[in-house]
DNA sequence: ACAGAACAACGACCACGGTAGTATTACCTT
DNA sequence: AAGGTAATACTACCGTGGTCGTTGTTCTGT
């Protein structure tokens, strides 16, 4: 729905994907949350929620002294958009070229190839 | 090999992909292939072109009073990085999750469906 | 020989992701 | 009441993608 959901930074997108764990979340929820891996400022997780929120891509309600944030776009919106700008992008549109790229030159386990047969047979018979 | 060839915005993807097309190309040759598509100031391109450079993504060498760039990563490294960078912010390095929301959110057809299974099929035959 | 075209070099500017320090305010504890 | 704490607001800064204009140089056509 939004325009350019697609350009998103690393961060940003760590934070969505925290918030859409969630109902509602802190900065300092947040900032907790990402201490492990990217050990940030407290002020920079709050920096990247208000611009966040003024790119609509998030929203807030006030909780006492303190800001509970929530995702305004869905998780399937924003793969959908970055799934879909990269594959255009690279591989011209063509889905099976991203496919075979990603394919044979990665490991994919037994398991997983097992699991895409499915996924294939699936479509197959929803598009009949 | 070379370091974080993922970031690339879109113009240089765009570019990238009109130099691997040839063995060299001048920027006169990149700005007209563009022009249909998007269109840009010649000093866009160079400037572009220049700045690629210095990242080490494109390489020149002089013919006469024009520059020739050639392409200075492979098609295939910067894809497979772009694609790799997105599975694994994006999906968690699930593959079959990506897949997966490729299939359910894009039209495919039954031809590239059909594209698909082969190569999931040649896949379990190589890793067997 | 001179005007103009072609071209690289350089600098400028904007937008934006990312990062954080400082200021301000409000609350809590002793 | 005072001091510490926790929260947001504001400002600033850097890197980089993207976009050009200007300038200087060199080549070329008449």
């Amino acid at each position: 729905m939004k325009s350019s959901t697609h350009r998103l930074g690393d961060l940003q997108l760590r934070i969505l994907q925290s918030l859409w764990a969630r109902p509602d979340a802190s900065v300092a929820d947040v900032h907790s949350e990402l201490k492990p891996e990217r050990d940030l400022a407290h002020t920079t997780i709050a920096t990247m929620l208000r611009k966040m929120e003024a790119r609509g891509l998030v929203t807030h309600r006030e909780e006492g002294r303190s800001f509970l944030y929530r995702a305004n776009v869905a998780a399937d919106e924003v793969s959908r958009s970055v799934g879909n700008h990269l594959v255009e992008k690279l591989f011209e549109g063509s889905l099976s070229g991203a496919v075979h790229h990603l394919l044979t030159t990665r490991e994919v386990s037994r398991a997983e190839l097992e699991e895409l047969e499915k996924l294939i047979k699936e479509a197959k018979r929803r598009s009949k």
